[in-house]
DNA sequence: AAAACCCACTACAACGTTGTAGCAAATAAA
DNA sequence: TTTATTTGCTACAACGTTGTAGTGGGTTTT
């Protein structure tokens, strides 16, 4: 009715009004200013209910992520909402909690025009890719960012998983380290193996063997952490330096070796993938691989825009590789 | 043309069919039966677009605030999503960045019936409320949480600021405080404000008299904030205990208490308001008061879905308060 | 001077759903 | 038996916008 009102205000029809407003060439520059005027005058907004159902496309993308309470997905939105208001789209939030059915009903929700397009980080749990393949075939434009479904042909942003553990497992060889330990989490998870694959790696490349013993499967309970963190360390043949392939793990550890007695770095070294701002300040300051986490979130929107804008046209990469890089502090100095 | 296509399937008028799948009193518990069973396997869903537009309501609601990189920002979306996916609801995200003109052009893309309802926290530098106003001569449902605008009269979730801050400062006393800094931010921000008049009340209270040289303005320029703190730790006349408004500052005054040698708690010591989960494993651990974060989240987001759903009609409690804890670290542990 | 062409605008039919009004047939009340 | 009432369905008009297909009046072309 509004739109009809303002071309009532105006004797005009309201076609022409609405063509105006969109600047359309169709209508004379003397029009278009009258119909600006009155329109702000009677402050009319086109009804973005309207528009976006006439249109078939809601100006909104839909970003779902396991965590938001986390360093690493925080910067992420950030880096997505910046370039969404550029864009003038509208963010929608879905948190999966590491719940693959969550992850599944949220994509069914999205399956019809409620968005133009979706960027999604997996959760832990997600072992079946059915409901993204789905999202695939009703061609909703979709990428991937940090953990990603490798077999599914979408872009995907993420950061160089298995180099960063090569250059961080080296890092605590150089350091003297000969007992390195993993402190792995969920298998599902594309970078964990990643990084799995890249300590291996170096291992392999600085002649020391792989020690199945060293290799410790953590998960979501962290009662469970600390125990596995302690039997690990409480034995005369314990490692000499530890990687933990996510924060909270590394805390986990500078928990257990302050209740050990344990000594951060001469006993024991520690490095950690981590977007804490509050590393610094630990004592003793953690050695980390930083993730750029801002830019995956902005590289990930503007992928996904072109994708909204051009759909099938342009080829863009599979795989779009933001490098990770490591931040040496305290933790893994090497004392004289 | 959806629903047509499934009507037609069915040998059915649409609009039997619409009425059908929502279940209405109007259809048979057979016609209904046939009804549901066609539309899954034709893998039928509503088009949310369409329906939206028709009933006028988006089934979202937006959640406008400074920053999502953020120890409480990150909880309090975390409860309000939680709420929201058991209502069924969506969730918009703006992020202001602290200024008060993004948060201006946020709520005017809001005024058209895009959500159903707004949660706002608002920017340090919103010091004009008109378009906040305006949300409100709109009757768009509106909550605000944490930073609020005093005088608009809309349901607000706070914590206990002023009386935790009085609790605070009481506390640096007890542990022999006798010349304790106050390091503020903005002006504007109502909660900070309270934590000022609960440090000055418990001064007060304690006989303690109040120096203007120990209330620090600081503000969103780190090295400026380094450079205050600095300069009132380095005289000899500097305070015993500090209190940071913001956790930030309190991170800045480890910073500087390392870099200038004194010596935490026994020289000087920290308290603050902060929700990180890291501040256990600072050296020392710092003692914090805590914000019910995720609690204000979901009671805000329930509040607000009181308001969509019965709009005028309940009288809703024009504030509420979920209290902060203080827990107590090394950081103002008394030495003996 | 007739035909072709622009220009600036109007008319109108979608988009897919929902709610109200209507309408037969069956059942109940008078 | 006649008149209400209920049941189960259909018809249809919205909701506000947008894009396509006109439509006259003016200008240019032949």
């Amino acid at each position: 009715m509004n739109l009809k009102l303002l071309a009532r205000e105006l004797n005009l029809s309201f076609s022409t009004v609405s063509k105006a407003l969109r600047d359309s060439h169709e209508i004379s520059a003397a029009t278009k200013a009258r119909v600006l005027a009155k329109a702000k005058e009677l402050n009319y907004q086109v009804n973005p209910l309207a528009s976006s159902f006439r249109k078939q496309q809601s100006k909104t993308i839909a970003v779902i992520i396991p965590e938001v309470v986390n360093d690493f997905f925080g910067p992420v939105i950030n880096g997505i909402e910046s370039i969404a208001q550029e864009k003038g789209y509208h963010v929608l939030i879905y948190l999966t909690h590491e719940d693959m059915q969550k992850e599944q009903s949220i994509t069914r929700l999205l399956q019809n025009g409620r968005v133009d397009g979706i960027m999604i980080s997996l959760s832990e749990e997600t072992s079946d890719t059915a409901h993204l393949e789905a999202l695939q075939q009703k061609e909703i434009p979709l990428v991937f960012f940090d953990r990603i479904a490798e077999h599914i042909a979408v872009p995907k942003v993420i950061t160089n998983d298995y180099e960063a553990a090569l250059v961080a497992t080296s890092h605590l060889i150089k350091h003297g380290g000969k007992r390195i330990a993993f402190l792995s989490i969920s298998q599902n998870l594309s970078i964990v193996n990643q990084r799995m694959n890249g300590y291996l790696a170096a291992l392999e490349k600085h002649g020391i063997e792989q020690d199945k013993n060293l290799i410790i499967s953590c998960g979501r309970n962290e009662e469970d952490n600390l125990n596995l963190i302690r039997n690990l360390l409480v034995g005369k043949n314990r490692p000499d330096s530890i990687f933990a392939s996510v924060e909270k793990l590394a805390v986990a550890t500078y928990q257990v070796c302050s209740e050990l007695g344990l000594r951060i770095p001469r006993d024991i070294k520690v490095i950690t993938f981590s977007n804490s701002n509050m590393v610094p300040f630990l004592q003793p300051s953690l050695t980390t691989i930083t993730q750029p986490a801002y830019e995956m979130g902005r590289e990930a929107a503007a992928i996904l825009f072109k994708l909204i804008e051009k759909k099938r046209h342009s080829f863009l990469p599979e795989k779009t590789i933001i490098n990770s890089i490591l931040v040496q502090r305290d933790s893994t100095r090497q004392l004289q």
